[in-house]
DNA sequence: AGCACGCCGACT
DNA sequence: GTCGGCGTGCTC
């Protein structure tokens, strides 16, 4: 057996620590595998073994290994290596890579808790001092605390060097406790004292029963319940439906147990509805459908990732269902993932009707007992299986996938942006399927301009589907000059005349409306209020952002600065203001537009608990309400059969967001929104508000023509150097102190720049430019592809080395945004 | 990330 | 003079 334990920490250092372990031991330790390890001083952690070895490491004193946690690793094969690649493409430790995919059930940690002596006098020649009568006085509540608790009783900071006065003189005790957070879920059982089929037995059960009617009946009840009859059942009822069917109270139950006739016990149960479904049948596929199946089995002969683009509406869902049913008849598993918004019971339903208890769902609000719980069923069997979840489901120990789908494939919220791992869970799940020699299918009707690339250069399959199921058209598009409308005066509020009577006519025909407004923009922006022009930096063809504090206008991507024009270079006017952001104004307005019509908003602010989202969306499908405002929230994967106008309120709010993706994501945007109008037969219309309807970007949209954006688009992205013909590298610096901040940036930017030149941009000072009292600002990295990956990274370590040379380096909080959106 | 050690300003 | 604030370094 080895001797040495390297292990992963939860903790973001870039290293793995080495442990003895026990000689006593008698189980043989295998990677995987959690430990409780003690680290620092008195800190203990859940580690995760890495790999097992006999070399003695030398320069410091290795500690053992305090317990195993597990029988068995709780992760499966590739589960440690694709770690390992997160972490390395992704810039960030293997620790951090843990603490995000481990549900945090599976991660004990030491917390101290402090014990009051209670046999502690006060000496009279040594006073205790004010802060320690304080935490002491605090502690007499309750004389057995956390040391959390403890800080939030005595309201007080700092606890621990009094807490260690208070240890020398022996007034408190303290001792680590390792927390388990998991707690499987028990329910009450009630079984015979006797075997079952021993009728001796039961007879005499029934004599003594004879006197008391109701213990008479409960003791029916649990015989009809449990089918003691039959032999070779197991005869156990949970106390709750013997409770139920019996109809008499626990007192009858108690006396019971008390005679010895029955005993009651906790049992473990599972926190998910268990009952066995049938599995029903998935619906034939169309032919067009059928045709597109065909072609995905064809292209992954030959590619490991295919894309999927097909419009709106074309019955995507059911042609992913025929290649889960395949691979599941395989015996390998599917892991389905979807963008968190999409993940709704409309979705979840169909699928479970179709996939039966074969189908786990996999939701970020899904509590942490029953992560932990679906973390262990994939371990526990390796029974084919259809995963669907979010981002964060790569991270399931699967045993054997033999298809990953990952839907809505464009969607942002795949990426995670803080805290790290800073990965893309479509991109680190083609990895994940690469390393089970599983295929990849990229499904959506408005690709990334990343992927679709990819399809173009032949590295993915490419399959399009043109048509919608049952051939209902595309909605038709009509825009709305806003200016126009408001040179004459007939703008009411945000709404134009041809959205009202859009609306007007679908609420007098009962059908019903969605409006959909963009997230309010973070970043301020300035356009001309007579002409809508928006000032765009001359390198990067990005709109400018508006800083208050200087009055200047900055570039986010080159950190170039500008001054605001006193006259609009378009048009000539001096009308040159900040733009204004109108969210809640638009539900205002509707209630003076149409009063009495009811309506619901959702964005973020409406959404926060577990079931608002359904809610919102259950009162609008059920027609409770006739308008839906909302954000992008509303474009994912809901169905509705009777909304006949989409109105989209403002164009120019995406257009000319500071961001080179910013018409990318327009168009997604606008034609996913338009993807809600007019299904089941009905051709809907979209009303949408812009000031520039000329533009090719709003041609674009009315046309349905997303070959045309990507090419349009492609060309800008070529001549200025963005993806997908430059990967991005993001370096955040933070400090508290500002002047330092920027004087050290500026400092290690030009150290990138001796090495990169112009590929670096920057720094940059971000629109949300200070968060939790630390100042940010950001350096950009242009990378040509060719360009080795790994030597990039290796100058970047090297340079942030070289600027530890200057000690205030070291305060400076650094990290990486790998493939930033 | 914590937690301990060590050096400086606001109180006794 | 002491105490507690906070910057810095280390953790197998």
């Amino acid at each position: 057996m080895n001797r040495f334990a390297d292990v992963v920490l939860p903790l973001p250092l870039y290293k793995y620590f080495t442990y003895r372990i026990p000689a006593d031991w008698q189980q043989p330790l295998s990677p995987g595998s959690r430990v409780v390890v003690p680290f620092g001083r008195k800190k203990y952690y859940t580690a995760i073994v890495v790999r097992l070895h006999d070399v003695t490491p030398q320069g410091y004193e290795v500690k053992e290994i305090l317990s195993l946690l597990d029988e068995r690793p709780v992760l499966r094969r590739p589960q440690l290596q694709f770690w390992e690649w997160i972490a390395d493409y992704y810039l960030c430790s293997v620790g951090d890579v843990y603490k995000a995919a481990l549900p945090s059930g599976l991660k004990l940690e030491s917390e101290t808790t402090v014990t009051l002596n209670t046999e502690f006098e006060e000496p009279d020649d040594d006073r205790l001092k004010e802060r320690e009568w304080m935490l002491l006085a605090a502690l007499s509540k309750k004389p057995r605390m956390t040391v959390q608790e403890l800080e939030k009783e005595s309201g007080m900071h700092n606890l621990l060097p009094t807490l260690r006065l208070l240890l020398e003189r022996e007034a408190v005790f303290v001792s680590e406790q390792i927390k388990a957070h998991y707690r499987p879920k028990t329910e009450t059982y009630v079984r015979l004292t006797f075997a079952p089929g021993d009728e001796a037995a039961l007879r005499h059960a029934f004599e003594r029963v004879k006197q008391a009617k109701k213990q008479e009946v409960m003791l029916l009840s649990f015989l009809d319940l449990s089918h003691f009859m039959q032999l070779g059942k197991l005869c156990e009822v949970s106390r709750k439906s013997l409770l139920d069917r019996s109809g008499v109270s626990s007192a009858v139950l108690g006396a019971m147990v008390e005679k010895g006739l029955f005993e009651t016990y906790k049992k473990e149960i599972s926190r998910f509805d268990t009952a066995t479904l049938p599995v029903g049948e998935i619906a034939p596929l169309s032919e067009l459908q059928q045709t597109a199946y065909r072609q995905i089995l064809d292209s992954f002969k030959e590619h490991a990732v295919t894309l999927l683009h097909g419009v709106t509406s074309s019955g995507k869902t059911e042609i992913y269902a025929h290649l889960i049913q395949r691979v599941l008849d395989g015996g390998r598993q599917v892991l389905y993932l979807v963008p968190e918004i999409a993940l709704t019971t409309q979705l979840t339903n169909r699928l479970r009707k179709m996939f039966g208890d074969k189908l786990v769902i996999y939701h970020s609000k899904f509590s942490d007992n029953e992560r932990v719980e679906i973390w262990n069923t994939l371990l526990n069997d390796r029974s084919p299986r259809l995963v669907l979840g979010v981002r964060s489901s790569i991270f399931l120990p699967f045993a054997d996938l033999g298809l990953v789908i990952v839907d809505e494939e464009h969607e942002t919220s795949y990426k995670q942006y803080d805290p790290a791992p800073r990965y893309h869970a479509r991109n680190a799940a083609i990895v994940l399927a690469s390393m089970h020699g599983a295929k990849t299918l990229l499904g959506t009707a408005t690709p990334a301009i990343e992927t679709y690339f990819n399809a173009r250069q032949g590295k993915y399959g490419l399959v399009e589907l043109k048509h919608r199921f049952n051939d209902v058209e595309l909605p038709q598009i009509i825009p709305v000059d806003v200016k126009e409308m408001r040179r004459k005066n007939r703008m009411q509020g945000n709404f134009t005349p041809e959205l009202i009577n859009r609306m007007q006519t679908a609420l007098q025909e009962g059908e019903q409306v969605i409006l959909f407004q963009n997230r309010r923009g973070f970043a301020p922006m300035v356009e001309c209020k007579q002409c809508a022009w928006v000032p765009k930096c001359e390198h990067c063809d990005v709109s400018l952002t508006y800083h208050k504090r200087y009055n200047q206008l900055t570039c986010h991507y080159c950190g170039y600065t500008y001054e605001i024009p006193k006259v609009c270079p378009a048009c000539g006017q001096p009308t040159i203001g900040v733009m204004g952001f109108g969210t809640e104004r638009i539900e205002e307005d509707i209630a003076r537009l149409f009063p009495g019509v009811p309506v619901s908003r959702m964005d973020l602010d409406t959404t926060r608990s577990r079931n608002a989202y359904e809610q919102i969306i259950d009162d609008f499908s059920k027609g409770k309400n006739k308008i839906l405002i909302g954000t992008q929230m509303i474009t994912k994967g809901l169905d509705f059969d009777h909304v006949s106008v989409v109105g989209i309120l403002s164009a120019d709010q995406m257009m000319n967001f500071p961001d080179f993706r910013a018409h990318e994501r327009a168009f997604q945007m606008m034609e996913q929104v338009s993807g809600r109008a007019g299904r089941k037969n009905r051709n809907g219309v979209v009303v949408l508000q812009t000031s520039d309807p000329s533009s090719p970007l709003i041609q674009q949209v009315m046309a349905h023509d997303y070959e045309g954006m990507y090419n349009r688009q492609l060309a800008e992205r070529k001549a200025f150097s963005y993806p997908p013909y430059t990967r991005l590298i993001y370096v955040y610096l933070k400090h508290r102190d500002e002047t330092l901040l920027q004087e050290l940036a500026v400092r290690y930017t030009t150290a990138l720049r001796e090495v990169f030149g112009a590929r670096v941009l920057g720094p940059d000072n971000p629109p949300v430019a200070r968060i939790q009292s630390l100042y940010i600002r950001k350096v950009m990295l242009k990378m040509e592809l060719a360009a080795s990956m790994s030597r990039v990274k290796e100058i970047l370590r090297q340079v942030y080395e070289n600027m530890l040379v200057d000690d205030r380096f070291k305060s400076l909080l650094l990290y990486y945004d790998v493939d930033p959106l």
